[in-house]
DNA sequence: AAGCGCCTAAACATTG
DNA sequence: TCAATGTTTAGGCGCT
């Protein structure tokens, strides 16, 4: 089944399925400009704006130092003038170097935020929920730090002062001093111990850091032995670094990591491979890994299918996985481009996550509103079963079914527009795929029909949709037919007919082609023409329109069950398409809603639908205007006579499962010439 | 329950 | 010989 998708997607080309696709090539337009402010997107103002409140956090920490740096100072000079002793000079610190601030340390902190400024940032609010977690984490681990780090200032100065002192006092009770410097020192130890625990309590609360069992012994151990510079170094560094690791384990968030000696590149990549999965993190991390890394996954990684990259927008083609990472490490390294791309991606998957909840919301709503049937253990919500379903309790059991290998479609979770007029058919996500045993629900195929003229839009719903069309084979051959210039088509043509129109008919080729075969055989309105080329299909009409009435006229039921999505149909169309453009989602709509072939088909399926009504329910209650019954197209014999083929629809659900073969490449236009923008 | 229509699968034949 | 094209049969399911 993967294959499938791999093959459908080069193979149809220009019918590109995901509404991700037209996206993807925006940002492929983007992207060659890379530095250059010539492409301002979303993602790029979010950017900007995440970079200037790292700008102005910067600047604040930087203010924040000074002021640090200057109070300390002051603090200093008033130790000195409260120990009234003037003899401690710069130089005597100089001369001090066991005693110094460790220089990493030194580095990596000095950045407090104060509070108000801190608020400040929180008021611009350009920064994210989890940015400003780490930025707070890291804030308070810096003052924690700090307050070590003025601390052992203090204690270096005190012990200078004592010593001298010592110095000067001469020998009058030496002892006394000695008993209340040890005193002192020990107090100071203490407060710094305390600091200390508070700090990795900090830490560890916040998950910045896990103490193991003995892990505790470290800092207490170094600290009952009296503090030692180099192992408070090495204790802030495995401090940092255990943070360091945590933040960027953390599934590829990451914050603004104002202490790290270089500043993020790109914080939003990390934000993005969230979404992506840990490929993305993995290629923009680290390019040295990333071939081990794939070596054994490479049949699942996401960006490579049936020997082509899935970067979007790229779709080279490779003989093999290595030339494949190689191509990943060389075209797709983490550049502007890439950046750009993928900062696009996330937006693309981040609309769709929003459109899909906002669907299910409202399919929600629907449904309670009409009140549909809640006997449905299904925990996926059906579509539109908005008639009601009468058969559902039939039709429940077979969904349970297994699950067949289709892949999910990923362009429509909202059912069809399709007046799918098969009442029964329930049409779930689940049925769609699940082709179970039974599948084919087709109901009275002759009754459902596509009703109103809406229906060009289903088309272009069944254009991009893998929803098995709700017509049968005959009646999509004979549209195919006749939507022809010369009304004939060979079985080729047929094939590229179907694969073009429909997604659904883009698998199983296979199945469905000898299920066209079999209908093109089987049923007499086919005739089979010799051409000059080889042999033509053509269709007969009358044959045709022989065997369509007869159902609808026998079930009232059926008949309500058309009134019914008549009335729908519409509304449906109208829904389906609120709820793409309310997503701003570019689907295959408008675009091709004037293409001859769409209205073509449209109106012949229409007629068909019309006919079958007109026969069944001769004083066309339903709404369906201007219903020429037939004839408006291509020479329909109006008499709706016996009943020989009139199909309906091909089961929505059908079996959906079958060896994939599409046969791509067959050029989709081989037949008539519209191929509108397929 | 029977009959019908449709779908799927498959065997087989024909053709290029 | 092979693949595409046609034909035919069989079985299953949903619907009436």
């Amino acid at each position: 089944m993967m294959q499938e998708s791999g093959t459908e997607a080069t193979s149809n080309g220009p019918a590109s399925q995901n509404g991700a696709v037209s996206v993807e090539d925006g940002a492929r337009d983007a992207r060659p400009k890379s530095a250059t402010s010539v492409d301002v997107t979303a993602a790029d103002l979010i950017h900007l704006q995440q970079q200037q409140a790292l700008q102005v956090a910067r600047q604040i920490l930087l203010q924040q130092q000074q002021q640090q740096q200057h109070q300390q100072h002051q603090q200093q000079q008033q130790l000195q003038l409260q120990q009234g002793t003037n003899l401690k000079s710069p130089k005597d610190n100089d001369n001090l170097p066991s005693l110094q601030v460790p220089v990493s340390v030194a580095m990596m902190t000095p950045q407090v935020i104060t509070p108000q400024q801190m608020q400040q940032i929180l008021q611009q609010q350009v920064l994210s929920p989890q940015q400003l977690q780490v930025l707070l984490q890291q804030q308070q681990a810096l003052m924690l730090q700090q307050q070590l780090q003025e601390f052992y200032k203090k204690q270096q100065e005190q012990l200078h002062l004592q010593l001298l002192q010592q110095q000067h006092a001469g020998k009058q009770s030496k002892e006394q001093q000695q008993q209340a410097q040890q005193l002192a020192f020990q107090q100071q130890l203490m407060q710094v111990q305390q600091l200390q625990q508070q700090h990795l309590l900090n830490l560890q609360r916040q998950g910045l850091l896990t103490i193991q069992p003995g892990q505790t012994a470290l800092p207490l151990h170094s600290l009952t032995q009296g503090i030692n510079p180099a192992e408070l170094q090495q204790l802030w560094k495995e401090v940092t670094n255990l943070k360091e690791e945590n933040s960027s384990n953390s599934n590829g968030r990451r914050g603004l990591d104002l202490s790290s000696p270089q500043p993020p590149k790109k914080p939003l990549l990390n934000q993005h491979a969230s979404t992506n999965g840990q490929y993305m993190s993995h290629s923009l991390k680290r390019e040295g890994s990333t071939l081990d890394d794939y070596q054994h996954s490479h049949h699942s990684h996401p960006l490579y299918g049936h020997g082509v990259c899935k970067w979007p927008g790229c779709e080279a083609v490779f003989e093999d996985f290595q030339s494949f990472l190689k191509h990943l490490n060389n075209e797709h390294a983490l550049d502007d481009r890439s950046t750009a791309q993928c900062r696009v991606q996330m937006q693309v998957v981040q609309q769709l996550e929003l459109q899909l909840a906002k669907d299910k919301e409202r399919l929600q709503a629907m449904m309670t509103h009409l009140h549909v049937k809640s006997t449905e253990p299904k925990s996926t919500p059906q579509p539109l079963n908005l008639v009601s379903s009468i058969t559902l309790s039939k039709t429940a059991p077979p969904e349970a079914s297994p699950p067949l290998s289709l892949p999910q479609t990923p362009t429509t979770p909202t059912a069809p527009l399709t007046p799918l007029s098969q009442a029964h058919s329930v049409i779930t996500p689940n049925s769609l795929h699940h082709s179970v045993g039974p599948m084919r629900r087709r109901y009275s195929d002759k009754y459902n029909m596509p009703i109103s003229p809406d229906i060009v839009q289903n088309k272009e719903f069944y254009m991009n949709a893998e929803v098995r069309p709700p017509f049968t084979y005959a009646s999509l051959i004979r549209q195919g037919i006749l939507e022809s210039p010369e009304k004939q088509l060979t079985l080729n043509e047929i094939y590229n007919w179907f694969t073009r129109m429909f997604a659904y008919f883009r698998r199983n080729a296979a199945t469905w082609k000898n299920a066209v075969r079999h209908n093109l055989s089987l049923h007499k309105c086919f005739v089979r023409v010799e051409n000059v080329k080889g042999a033509v299909w053509t269709v007969d009409e009358l044959e045709f329109q022989k065997r369509r009435p007869q159902k609808i006229t026998g079930s009232p039921a059926l008949v309500k069950n058309i009134q019914t999505s008549l009335g729908y149909g519409p509304a449906l169309s109208a829904a389906f398409q609120a709820s793409m453009a309310e997503n701003n989602i570019p689907l295959y709509t408008t675009a091709s809603i004037g293409s001859p072939t769409l209205n073509s088909l449209a109106n012949a399926i229409r007629e068909e639908m019309i006919g079958a009504m007109d026969h069944g329910n001769s004083n066309g209650s339903d709404s369906s205007p201007g219903r020429s019954p037939l004839p408006a197209m291509h020479h329909i014999k109006e008499e709706p006579l016996d009943p020989e083929d009139h199909e309906g629809p091909l089961s929505l659900v059908t079996t959906a499962n079958h060896s994939p073969d599409f046969d791509h490449h067959r050029d989709y236009d081989d037949d008539q010439g519209h191929d509108d923008m397929l």
